[in-house]
DNA sequence: CTCGGCTATTGAAGCGCTTCAACGGCGTCC
DNA sequence: GGACGCCGTTGAAGCGCTTCAATAGCCGAG
């Protein structure tokens, strides 16, 4: 039988109809005991058993969907598993799939378009029950044809307006305003926010929140724009202005508007001689990257709901899925302040 | 025509057939069309892609690999997408998997082995070309049973003498020799080897490394066990043994068996006044695992090889899969050293 | 002893695609 | 001008499964 059964794997796997002849029954029966069990008498259930586990049978999930209709996955394909945030969501999701019954398929478009299309139109032709998208800059038109052909899709951490459909993100707004208010408690009387490019929304927005809370505290906030969120673009910003801020009047607190930033930014100040941090320039990050905390010293961020993303997010899909009247919504969570050494000990 | 598009969108999507009538040629032309483009008259060509654009017309993959007999796609699973290891690997393995023209799924089994299983055997009977696996401790059955399908299994990162498969492997016992060896390099006296449970081979790997460097420098290394690789442990062993490290003759040395451990024990020592780090002791880990390095001092630790991992796990698929004759062979990797502020600064 | 009403099983009709033998039209060559 | 070959196209036969109407076998009720 071992022997039997090698030779069968290697050339083609066996069919139901192997298994229905091998236990001197009808296809149909095989099919009822994988799928309804409780329709076949026991005697006859034990002999297909038997003849599955001795032919090593395996259903073919391809077959089975093209017959049944419909798969039971869903997939999530995200920017950069790099980014502790996306793996954080497909953990969340991943849960959340389970409880429902749904396998998640993950995918990484490695912070290409021309992936991330790929991988739409994979997971269009597999049939996957929906998807979950932290869509990079410009996805429009893949969302667009994969939600054309009937396929939900939902956008979790980037919204685009003209994109009708569910979205779950965070609130980054808020991040910016935590971020501001956490340095502002802690005395410093000059905000320097480091923005990324224009086109990236949650930057955008970590920068309105920022200058919210300035503005309610009366105190200024002064902008430095970068051309991308790198430690390296980092570094040239704390090379650049890292002399003034020490010398400023009263202590500055610098807000990078992502982690790898602050990084670089530190970086940069640390191997400057005579500036004390948190003592002189006070740092704080604002996306929890994680991979960015490779840090010479630990600095202060604002860590998102990663993990409550990707949950809300499979609800929101499964809810399209099932729903037949089913109503786009947007949910927002949020993130919260991670206090560490490159904002605290001093007041 | 939105209309028309979106009404067959909402219903089922269109077929090849609904595609071949529309353009009024028959079904094989489409196919044709879409896997032999050179066989069609351009004219006819031309009035089947419009077709398909007006119709929306998604192929279904499943039928595809139902009726062709095979799927263009890999998975890859790991235990956890939180180590940075497993995420470099996936970067890897994809951009070798695009290589070669296949898609890489990739599934987390978050660290528990029914999950590894139902992935297993999801990819199994989804007809996948074959599979990348990163597994847990004691999994040899699923993967026999998936290899017992006449389905390829490269492990990665785990070795099983007891299954005969392809692997790709890093060099564990070079990682614990470094490590040792860039400690002795600084000028400790004494060593000290905090391993895991036995079970973990890459930990029992990295302690052999290390006492081999012990040992050709004449130098003593002393072993303390615990009973899981987590920073709770890591603290555990700081605050029991860090008042006689920093009491010893000489400067110690501590080798932790993970990244992990390595950051509960240096948050243990930080916290007890009068201990110089790296002056009394010197901290190392040994995974790479940037998760850990939220660290209050940055720690020098080993580095994996994930990329190169991924890379040459797909490389080894690929063999397999295409391989009429084909050998299983075994790649090793060597990690490298990554030197930081706990073990530098003093001789 | 018959018949209605069960339950367990069967067989066939697709699902949407690929593949391939067969076909028809047309230009070529002798 | 007829035979030949070639190219573009066709139609049908599966791929392995699910589903469902139809059937067979069985029991208890009449």
């Amino acid at each position: 039988m071992s022997d039997e059964a090698k030779q069968s794997a290697r050339a083609a796997q066996p069919s139901m109809q192997d298994v229905a002849t091998a236990a001197g029954v009808a296809l149909g029966t095989v099919s009822n005991v994988l799928n309804h069990p409780q329709r076949v008498a026991e005697s006859t259930r034990l002999r297909v058993q038997q003849a599955i586990a001795e032919l090593g049978f395996v259903r073919n999930a391809n077959a089975r969907s093209l017959a049944g209709g419909s798969t039971d996955s869903i997939a999530l394909i995200v920017p950069d598993l790099g980014n502790s945030l996306f793996v954080d969501m497909s953990k969340g999701a991943q849960a959340e799939a389970r409880e429902h019954g749904l396998s998640l398929l993950i995918a990484s478009s490695a912070d290409s378009l021309a992936e991330q299309d790929r991988y739409l139109d994979l997971f269009d032709e597999a049939r996957t029950q929906g998807m979950l998208l932290a869509p990079m800059h410009d996805s429009r038109a893949g969302i667009e044809r994969v939600r054309s052909h009937g396929r939900p899709v939902v956008l979790v951490n980037y919204s685009d307006p003209l994109i009708e459909c569910c979205t779950v993100l965070m609130d980054n707004v808020l991040d910016g305003y935590l971020a501001a208010r956490h340095l502002l408690s802690t005395g410093v009387g000059e905000l320097v926010f480091v923005a990324g490019p224009e086109r990236l929304q949650p930057v955008r927005d970590r920068q309105l929140g920022a200058t919210r809370a300035a503005s309610e505290a009366g105190v200024e906030l002064s902008l430095v724009r970068v051309d991308a969120v790198t430690a390296a673009e980092g570094r040239a910003v704390g090379s650049e202005h890292g002399a003034a801020w020490a010398a400023a009047a009263c202590r500055v607190g610098i807000i990078a508007s992502t982690d790898l930033l602050a990084l670089g930014i530190l970086q940069s100040l640390l191997a400057m001689p005579g500036i004390s941090i948190p003592g002189d320039v006070a740092v704080m990050g604002s996306d929890g990257n994680r991979s960015a905390w490779e840090s010479p010293l630990p600095f202060s961020t604002v860590e998102p709901p990663g993990y409550r993303m990707g949950v809300e997010a499979v609800r929101l899909l499964v809810e399209e899925i099932a729903g037949a009247s089913h109503e786009h919504r947007t949910t927002v969570l949020s993130p919260s302040i991670l206090e560490r050494e490159s904002t605290l000990g001093h007041r």
